[in-house]
DNA sequence: CAGACCATGTAAAACGTTACATGATTCG
DNA sequence: CGAATCATGTAACGTTTTACATGGTCTG
């Protein structure tokens, strides 16, 4: 029961329709949490059968008409009820890992190329995350915007993402080097 | 189809049972996969049926008997295939970031709380990875070892672990600290 | 003698992924 | 005129989590 809590801490930033959330939520950069967009669709439905969010009809000439969401007090009583609840930490799950730890008993070019792949599109993410960043606190520099903002949960949320990001482009940089070093005839 | 691989990566280690195997993957400090017991011997059961592992019953006095696997020939090939297989990011899903997300519109004091208790967690993680590593690289300096030793997969799954672990901690602390300061009168 | 550790499972429920399904409009 | 974007779902399948179940030894 964790989708509907990050549904409804999306919502808290203004109304939004499925088709939009889909994008928040999307794998290529969700910064604190990821679905696909049948999980969406099925989570909000369900969401508003119980009342936490309401939805609006918005009829539109030019495209499909859409549905945009509100959380309701219930849904931040929800939410509230949420964050008072003890969170275990989300553990490692990553198929490059497990390819990197057995890399010493396979070939290890295939793995390198996927290092190297990622690196680039971790390179990636940590400047749409920039970009984010630049967005979300305006013309203030960090340390005022955080100090004096309002709004910060998504910004620090951001900032995570990022870094991991970061984190992830350098390690996979660094490993890629490394194998490539040990094998030199390989990849 | 994933945990699979994991359990067959761990395997290449050395010869493990289901118990020994829930340690290595266990929540609290896994460094590239991470399953329950339960999990774990449905699998290894499944794995032994395809052929993939093979296990051999070791009988104890003063325990319970256990049994112990090793991966076969057919497994480290289902290894290589995998290796090969270009794989997807996993992406974020992680309570405390939906918490952080949330935090403008809610009582900051119960995240507060648990940032900082997961900043505590995650700078005991360091420490234990820290641990890890020195035993996986015996009496050479990371960079002789990097370069020169065998199986260097375990040994960079657990950098990887290390830094997520020490970049989680940092970011906690920062933003325990900002919504403590914004909220001097909660916590 | 209580609690932790060793050791292995079954069963049901919840959750997540993939494939399928539809249809209009805008951009190159 | 094909591809991308907007917009919303259903159905089947696979994976994960949680609860239940058992029983011996070792440590304080």
């Amino acid at each position: 029961m964790a989708l509907r809590h990050a549904v409804l801490a999306a919502l808290l930033d203004g109304e939004y329709s499925g088709y939009q959330l889909a994008k928040i939520f999307d794998v290529s950069l969700s910064n604190f949490w990821y679905a696909v967009p049948q999980q969406l669709y099925a989570e909000l439905a369900k969401l508003e059968r119980e009342g936490l969010i309401s939805g609006r009809q918005v009829i539109q000439r030019d495209r499909p008409n859409k549905r945009l969401f509100t959380v309701t007090d219930a849904g931040l009583a929800e939410l509230a009820t949420f964050a008072a609840t003890p969170s275990k930490p989300s553990s490692i799950r990553e198929d490059l890992l497990v390819m990197v730890q057995a890399v010493d008993r396979l070939d290890p070019a295939p793995v390198i190329a996927q290092l190297e792949e990622r690196a680039v599109t971790a390179a990636a993410k940590v400047e749409i995350f920039d970009r984010m960043l630049q967005r979300l606190r305006g013309d203030l520099d960090e340390e005022t915007f955080l100090r004096e903002g309002d709004r910060i949960g998504p910004y620090l949320t951001c900032l995570r993402g990022r870094r991991f990001e970061q984190e992830n482009r350098d390690w996979c940089d660094q490993a890629a080097a490394l194998l490539r070093a040990r094998a030199p005839l390989s990849g």
